[in-house]
DNA sequence: AATAGAATCAACCGCCCGTGG
DNA sequence: ACCACGGGCGGTTGATTCTAT
């Protein structure tokens, strides 16, 4: 390949791995279990590099693996989740149970990259180079222009928030001093978003998806990230976002956020921003984090 | 049946980050 | 503050399989 080796490999088996090499990695990890990768090879007595034991065994071996061909429902939500997170093919993976990152990474270039690609207004793949540095959310140029920008979440804090309802001005842009972003973080842009919704006469909603929302300025936040804050994000606050969605200020007493009665609008023909995710996961159900996308996809843009 | 080209996917790569000394 | 190390990540490669001619 061309590449000098990041390691010694003098003596180390390189390719495809043989069901004996399989097998001797599985039995190790079963008594001693993940972790130390870089011994593991000298001390199951495998001449493999440690990196690709870990590759092996989480991309292939590890019980949990689910096999067989990426359904629809599953598709779907990796177009939504890559349009939100970019190539971040853990984070897309730690949503799809039973799936790896390399079989989404892999799916997607031989599979819906082309369909996208293949479409008129697809956006070209993010080379590394082009990547920023440091996560930002771009002001959508227009919601005509093309698919929303796609958001980084890789650093980790608040570091500016600019939010406008008219083009900017150097007063609105308030500097606030860093913040971890977290659930009440979240909640409290989120209710920000549905303040702003609910002002007739302000611009239009935040990422509402109104194709009359060529103001790219309209809502801006230059912050960062982390991975940590969108697991949280993405794993534990549906419900206090669903309760928030419908007015109802979370119950910080009620811990049952398994109790999914309280998610339920009260109008019935409210559906809720969010659904609670054990739903999803029980009911196999991937069409609930897909609405979930739906709406904070617009709203993240 | 043979061959070439396309498609697929496991494996490898360098880079980066977090952690502990 | 600095450094070394382990581990994780996304990008890329190449062997294998599939399909068209």
């Amino acid at each position: 390949m061309g590449r000098s080796p990041c390691c010694a490999k003098e003596g180390l088996n390189r390719g495809a791995w043989t069901a004996t090499e399989d097998k001797i990695l599985t039995e190790y990890i079963k008594v001693h279990g993940e972790g130390k990768w870089r011994n593991l090879p000298k001390k199951a007595g495998l001449k493999r590099c440690g990196k690709s034991c870990r590759l092996r065994w989480l991309n292939y071996l590890r019980p949990d693996i689910k096999r067989g061909n990426i359904t629809h429902d599953e598709e779907e939500l990796i177009i939504r989740l890559h349009k939100l997170l970019g190539n971040r093919w853990s984070l897309i993976a730690g949503r799809l149970p039973g799936r790896t990152d390399n079989e989404i990474k892999n799916y997607w270039n031989t599979n819906i990259g082309k369909k996208i690609s293949s479409t008129p207004n697809h956006r070209p793949r993010i080379q590394s180079e082009e990547r920023p540095n440091s996560t930002s959310i771009s002001p959508r140029p227009s919601l005509n222009n093309g698919p929303p920008p796609v958001l980084h979440a890789k650093p980790s804090r608040c570091t500016k928030v600019f939010i406008a309802t008219e083009p900017p001005k150097v007063d609105q842009v308030i500097e606030t001093r860093p913040v971890s972003l977290g659930p009440s973080t979240v909640q409290g842009l989120a209710m920000a978003h549905d303040q702003k919704a609910e002002e007739p006469d302000s611009s239009p909603a935040i990422g509402s998806g109104n194709e009359n929302d060529s103001n790219p300025s309209d809502f801006m936040i230059d912050f960062e990230m982390d991975a940590n804050f969108l697991s949280e994000f993405l794993n534990s606050d549906f419900s206090q976002l669903c309760d928030f969605h419908d007015g109802v200020e979370a119950d910080s007493n009620t811990n049952n956020t398994s109790s999914t009665s309280q998610h339920s609008s009260p109008n019935a023909t409210e559906a809720p921003l969010l659904m609670n995710e054990e739903e999803t996961l029980q009911n196999s159900n991937l069409f609930s984090l897909d609405s979930f996308l739906d709406c904070e996809m617009d709203w993240f843009c």
